[in-house]
DNA sequence: TCGCCGATTAAA
DNA sequence: TTAATCGGCGAA
C-alpha cells in the first residue's frame, strides 16, 4: 500500500530522532525494468555528529563520506569488508557528517523481484542485515549521494509508525574499533520480535 | 606508493 | 571462529 513521500524536513533532524522515526517506515525500490518493492524498515542504526568515533565521518570529510557532509535525504553509500555494500540516509543540516544505516526490513510487496537478485534458502535471509539488503535491492556505490527525496529509483514512504513500547535499543553491531563511550551508546534500534531483525 | 583494516556474511 | 576481498585512508 503507498502512502505519502517521506519529505527532506524528515531528515533534517537529529540522528537519533529519525532512526527512531524511520522504524515502520517504508522503503521503495522502483528497478530500472519498472517493477517495485516495498519494505517495512525494522532496523537501524545512527551515526551521530557529536565526536562519535564509530562515525566514517567523525575525522572531516573525504571522497568516501563527501555525501554525509550533503544535505539531509541523501544517500551514504559504502563498499565494506570488499564484498558488500550498507546503505544510509544523510541528517541533519549540510556540514554535520551524520547518517541513519538501514540494517534490515521487512519485504510487503514485490518479494519476488527481491529474490532474483538474491536467492534464499530461508526466507528471512533476503533482508535481514545491511548488506543482504544492498544486494536484495541492488544498491553499490553508484547510489552514494542520490537524493532519495526527489528520487524516481529510491525513497521512503509514511507507512504507519512504531509506538515506544515496540522498540528496543542496543548498542552498534561490528564498531569494536569506537571508543568505549560510543561503543556502548544505545544508538541501534529494532522493531521488537520483529524476525526480520538482523541476526 | 605501501600497508592496514573494516557500520558483513556464510561457512566450518 | 574464521576467511573472503578490495577500496579508503593515513603514513611515508
Amino acid at each position: 500500500m503507498q502512502t505519502a513521500r517521506l519529505t527532506r524536513d524528515f531528515f533534517d533532524r537529529d540522528t537519533v530522532v529519525v532512526a527512531r522515526d524511520l522504524l515502520g517506515r517504508i522503503l521503495v525500490r522502483r528497478f530500472p525494468d519498472g517493477t517495485v518493492a516495498r519494505l517495512r524498515i525494522v532496523e537501524t542504526e545512527a551515526y551521530t555528529p557529536d565526536g562519535d568515533t564509530a562515525n566514517h565521518a567523525s575525522r572531516g570529510p573525504t571522497p568516501r563520506t563527501a555525501p554525509m557532509f550533503g544535505p539531509p535525504g541523501h544517500a551514504y553509500v559504502y563498499m565494506i569488508y570488499g564484498k558488500y555494500h550498507c546503505f544510509n540516509i544523510v541528517t541533519e543540516g549540510v556540514g554535520q557528517g551524520a547518517a541513519v544505516l538501514i540494517r534490515a526490513a521487512e519485504p510487503l510487496e514485490g518479494v519476488e523481484i527481491l529474490e532474483r537478485h538474491r536467492p534464499v534458502r530461508r526466507r528471512y535471509d533476503l533482508t535481514n542485515g545491511p548488506g543482504k539488503l544492498c544486494i536484495a535491492l541492488n544498491i553499490d556505490r553508484s547510489f552514494t549521494g542520490h537524493d532519495c527525496i526527489t528520487s524516481r529509483h529510491l525513497w521512503f514512504e509514511e507507512g504507519a509508525p512504531i509506538p515506544d513500547d515496540h522498540v528496543a535499543r542496543t548498542p552498534r553491531i561490528g564498531i569494536d574499533y569506537a571508543a568505549e563511550h560510543d561503543r556502548l551508546a544505545l544508538k541501534r534500534m529494532f522493531i521488537k520480535s520483529n524476525p526480520w531483525v538482523s541476526k
